[in-house]
DNA sequence: AGCACGCCGACT
DNA sequence: GTCGGCGTGCTC
C-alpha cells in the first residue's frame, strides 16, 4: 500500500511509460504516466493513449524516468485499462523475445497475444451484473403488482427470494430464459436495479484437484517412464520428446503429466493442431479432470474468445487447451506446456506479418518460465530429432501399441505395371474386395479435394484458368462449379468449352471422383467422404467418424483430415493414392512431410486385433525415400534424411530466413527484393559479421500470382543462428526504409516451413 | 497500418 | 471552378 505513496513522492514527476502500439512501426512510444489516483502503471498493463489524431490501446512495456524525446513532445495516457498486468513479466519477456527473434514490430507481436476485444480495450475481468429488488419493488410485489405481466412477476419473485446482493445475470438467464425485456420494463418503473462488479482473479495456489469421473487407466511401463521423465524436475526447464507410435497412448501420458502439474497447484497449457476439428481430445481432458478448462481456437467468436481469455487470465482455468496462438495465453502459475503432434505444420503461422512457430515459442516459454515442456509425436520433425541428438531434448519412446495390435504391413504398388480406374490400381481394388470380404474397413487417402484438379477442352486444349492466380480451377461436380483452391474464386461448371464450344472433360482425381468411382465399383458398400467440402465443423466430423465407428459405413475416402487424430478401430486397409507429389519437390522439406503423412495415415490401420495392410501407389517404387521408409520405418527415414540435410547444408544444419514480398503490380516485388539484396550485400561488405550469409534469389514464388497479387522472395541462409540474427538486425531497418518497400507488402519469415 | 496533407485530371 | 486520385510523411 505504501508503494503508491512512495511512487507519488519519488517517481511521479518523471514517470514515463514506454508503450507498444498495434502498428507496423518497430519502436515503442513514450507517454507521461497517468496521475496516481488513476492507478499505478506497470509493464504488461494496457493503456488508452492519444496517437496522432486517433486513440489507441497499447501495452506498457517499460516504466522509466527518461525519454529520448523532449518532454514537451510527450503526451499523457488517457487511461489505465488494467488494475494488474494482463501480460506478466515472463510472458512480456517472451513476447519481446519473439519480436527480436522474428524481427517483427513489437506492437504487432503483442497484438497476437491479446484477443481482438482486449485490443479494443475490453475490461480484463468478466463483468458481473447483480440485479436486486428496490424498496419500491418490494412494495409493488406486496401490493400484487404487476398483475398482467407474468414474466415480469416471475422476475420480481425470483429477485425477492434472493439473499444478499441479488442475483447475477447469468443465473437469471439460466432460470428465466429471456428476462432482459422484463428487467428493462421493471427497471424503468424503479422496481429493480442492477450493480456491476468484476469477477475477482483467483489468488489461490496449491489447490488440490479431484480427478473427474473418468478414472485413469493403469499406465504401461513405457508410459510410466515417460510421465516420470517429465516430472523429474518440475521446477526447472527441460524438454522431453515423447516419441510414440500411433496407438501407443501418448494422450494418457499428457493426462498424467497434467495431473501431476495440477497436484502441485500449477496450471497446464496444452497446444494441439486445429482443435476445432479434434474435440475428442478436449472431451477426454474434460472427462478426466474436474477442474475448469479453457479452450482457445480459431473457431471462437470474438466474445467467446474474450471470455476464454478472461477465464485463463483470472486463473479460474486450470488447464488451457488451444491451437497456435494459445502459446501466448496468460496462464498464471504455469507448470507444464504440452505440444501435441509437434511436427504439425499448423503450429507455424504462415500468413500475415508475424510468422512464428508456436512449438518453438512454447519451448522458449518453458525455458523462460523454468518449467518442463513435453513435445509429442509419432513422426517428430527433423529439427526436434536433431535437438535430441544434440542432447538438448530428452527422448522417451512409446514403442508398443496399447491394443497389442501388430504394426501394419506397408507395401508399394508399382503404378507403371497397373491399369488404373479413377486413380485406383487393380491391385488396390483387389485388396479392397478382400478386406471388405473379411469384414474389415477401408481408408483411402488422397490429398486433393474436389472432383478433378483440371477441366480440359478435348478440342482446343483450354484448361479453365483462374483469373486471379497462376492456377487452374478445380472441378466440383456435385456443387456444379469450378473453384480455385488458391483464391476461393468460383464460377459455374461450363458444359462446353467457353473458347471453342467443344466438349470439356475433368482430368485427374479428387476425393469426390474417387468416392464416385468406389460407389460404382462397390454399390452395396456404404462409403463416406471426409474433406473440407463435406465436413464443415466438429459436429459433422463427429458424425462421419461415428458412422465409421459403428460399422454403418465401410469405406472412408478423405484428405489430410483423415490423418489427424481420429481413431478408426476397424480399418484394416489403408490406401495412399498418390505418394509421388512429395518425391521430387524443390522444397527440401517435402520428403519429411510425405514420410510423416504416410506414417500417420498408416497408423490408422489395424488398431484392433487384426494386422493392418497399407498400400502406397507410386510410379517410383525404387525411390530411396520410399524404400527407406518401408525397410526401416520413420526412424530409419529420419536418420537418412538428417544425413542428407547435413550434406546439403539445409536446416537444422543451417538457419534460414525468407524476405517475402507481394504487390498487385507484377514488377514491384522483384524490384523491392533486388534493392533489399543490394542493401544486404552492402552491409556484408561494410561489416563482415563472422559467418557468411548466403543470399539466394530473389525469385518469383512457385505460384507467382495468387489472388491478384504477385509474389516473390529472397532466401537468406547462414551456417549459424546468431550470425543470421545479427545480419537481420542490421538489415531489416534498411529494408524498411527502402523507397521500393512502399509499393509492396513484405514480411520476414524466420525459420520458414515452405520455401516455394 | 491509419490518417493527414498536397498537388494534377474529369465532372456538377 | 470542385471532388478525388494516390504519393509522401508522421505518429511518443
Amino acid at each position: 500500500m505504501d508503494k503508491r505513496a512512495f511512487n507519488v513522492e519519488c517517481r511521479l514527476p518523471t514517470m514515463i511509460l514506454r508503450v507498444a502500439l498495434d502498428t507496423p512501426l518497430r519502436s515503442l512510444f513514450d507517454y507521461r504516466a497517468p496521475p496516481p489516483d488513476l492507478g499505478l502503471a506497470e509493464p504488461g498493463m494496457r493503456v488508452r493513449v492519444p496517437f496522432g489524431r486517433r486513440r489507441a490501446v497499447g501495452v506498457v512495456v517499460e516504466v522509466t524516468d527518461q525519454s529520448s524525446l523532449p518532454a514537451e513532445r510527450l503526451r499523457s495516457v488517457d487511461a489505465l485499462l488494467d488494475p494488474s498486468p494482463v501480460l506478466d513479466a515472463t510472458l512480456l519477456g517472451l513476447l519481446r523475445w519473439c519480436a527480436d527473434y522474428y524481427h517483427h514490430p513489437i506492437g504487432e507481436v503483442l497484438a497476437a497475444a491479446l484477443p481482438r476485444l482486449a485490443r479494443a480495450g475490453a475490461p480484463p475481468y468478466e463483468r458481473i451484473e447483480h440485479w436486486h429488488l428496490t424498496q419500491e419493488g418490494e412494495a409493488a410485489l406486496r401490493a400484487g403488482e404487476p398483475r398482467r405481466a407474468p414474466k415480469q412477476r416471475a422476475l420480481l419473485e425470483r429477485l425477492s427470494n434472493a439473499a444478499g446482493d441479488g442475483v447475477d445475470a447469468s443465473t437469471l438467464g439460466a432460470a428465466l430464459g429471456n428476462w432482459r425485456d422484463s428487467a428493462k420494463a421493471l427497471a424503468a418503473r424503479g422496481w429493480i436495479a442492477s450493480v456491476e462488479s468484476f469477477a475477482e482473479p483467483v489468488a489461490d495456489r496449491g489447490h488440490a484437484t479431484r480427478e473427474g469421473c473418468d478414472a485413469p487407466p493403469p499406465l504401461t511401463d513405457e508410459q510410466a517412464a515417460a510421465v516420470a521423465a517429465v516430472g523429474e524436475r518440475p521446477d526447472g526447464f527441460h524438454a522431453v520428446l515423447l516419441h510414440g507410435i500411433t496407438g501407443s497412448g501418448k494422450t494418457e501420458v499428457y493426462l498424467h503429466a497434467v495431473a501431476d502439474t495440477l497436484a502441485r497447484g500449477r496450471r497446464a497449457l496444452v497446444l494441439v493442431p486445429e482443435i476445432a476439428l479434434t474435440p475428442q481430445l478436449v472431451s477426454r481432458f474434460a472427462r478426466r479432470f474436474d477442474v475448469p478448462l479453457a479452450v482457445l481456437h480459431s473457431g471462437l467468436t470474438d466474445t467467446q474468445r474474450l471470455h476464454a481469455w478472461r477465464t485463463v487470465l483470472s486463473g479460474r482455468a486450470r488447464i488451457v487447451l488451444g491451437t497456435r496462438s494459445a502459446v501466448f495465453a496468460p496462464v498464471p502459475d504455469l507448470g507444464l506446456i504440452v505440444v501435441d503432434e509437434e511436427h504439425d505444420a499448423s503450429f507455424k503461422q504462415q500468413e500475415g506479418g508475424f510468422r512464428y512457430s508456436a512449438r518453438d515459442v512454447a519451448v522458449m516459454r518453458a525455458q523462460m518460465q523454468n518449467r518442463p515442456v513435453l513435445l509429442g509425436s509419432a513422426t517428430p520433425s527433423l529439427e526436434t530429432l536433431q535437438n535430441v541428438a544434440l542432447g538438448r531434448y530428452r527422448r522417451v519412446a512409446l514403442s508398443r501399441r496399447g491394443d497389442q495390435a501388430p504394426p501394419p504391413r506397408l507395401r508399394l504398388v508399382d503404378l507403371r505395371q497397373e491399369t488404373l480406374h479413377a486413380g485406383l490400381s487393380t491391385t488396390a481394388i483387389a485388396a479392397i474386395e478382400r478386406h471388405l470380404g473379411e469384414d474389415g474397413q477401408v481408408l483411402v487417402y488422397l490429398n486433393r479435394r474436389g472432383y478433378a484438379p483440371t477441366l480440359l477442352c478435348t478440342a482446343c486444349g483450354w484448361i479453365a484458368p483462374c483469373q486471379n492466380c497462376d492456377a487452374r480451377y478445380t472441378v466440383h461436380r456435385s456443387a456444379a462449379k469450378l473453384q480455385c483452391h488458391h483464391c476461393g474464386a468460383e464460377r459455374p461448371l461450363p458444359r462446353q468449352c467457353p473458347q471453342c464450344g467443344y466438349a470439356v472433360k475433368p482430368v485427374g482425381q479428387g476425393t469426390e471422383r474417387v468416392e464416385e468411382a468406389l460407389t460404382e465399383m462397390f454399390p452395396a458398400v456404404p462409403i463416406m467422404r471426409l474433406d473440407r467440402d463435406v465436413v464443415r465443423d466438429a459436429d459433422e466430423l463427429e458424425a462421419v467418424v461415428g458412422r465409421l465407428a459403428s460399422g454403418e459405413a465401410r469405406m472412408l475416402i478423405g484428405t489430410q483430415m483423415v490423418t489427424k487424430g481420429h481413431d478408426f478401430p476397424n480399418v484394416t486397409l489403408v490406401l495412399v493414392l498418390n505418394a509421388d507429389q512429395g518425391l521430387f519437390s524443390t522444397d527440401f522439406r517435402a520428403a519429411e512431410r510425405l514420410a510423416q503423412t504416410v506414417v500417420q495415415v498408416a497408423g490408422r490401420a489395424g488398431r484392433a486385433q487384426r494386422q493392418g495392410e497399407v498400400l502406397i501407389q507410386t510410379e517410383y517404387p525404387e525411390h530411396p525415400l520410399l524404400t527407406q521408409l518401408l525397410a526401416s520405418g520413420y526412424d530409419g527415414f529420419a536418420g537418412a534424411a538428417l544425413d542428407e540435410r547435413r550434406t546439403a547444408g539445409w536446416p537444422p544444419f543451417s538457419r534460414l530466413a525468407v524476405l517475402r514480398a507481394s504487390a498487385p503490380a507484377p514488377e514491384a516485388p522483384m524490384r523491392f527484393l533486388r534493392a533489399a539484396r543490394a542493401a544486404a550485400e552492402a552491409l556484408q561488405e561494410a561489416a563482415p559479421s563472422g559467418r557468411r550469409l548466403r543470399l539466394l534469389g530473389p525469385a518469383p514464388a512457385a505460384m507467382a500470382r495468387r489472388a491478384g497479387r504477385h509474389h516473390a522472395q529472397l532466401l537468406l541462409e547462414c551456417a549459424d543462428r546468431p550470425a543470421l540474427h545479427r545480419s537481420l538486425t542490421a538489415w531489416v531497418p534498411v529494408v524498411e526504409a527502402l523507397p521500393e518497400a512502399r509499393r509492396v507488402r513484405w514480411a520476414i519469415d524466420v525459420d520458414p516451413l515452405d520455401l516455394f
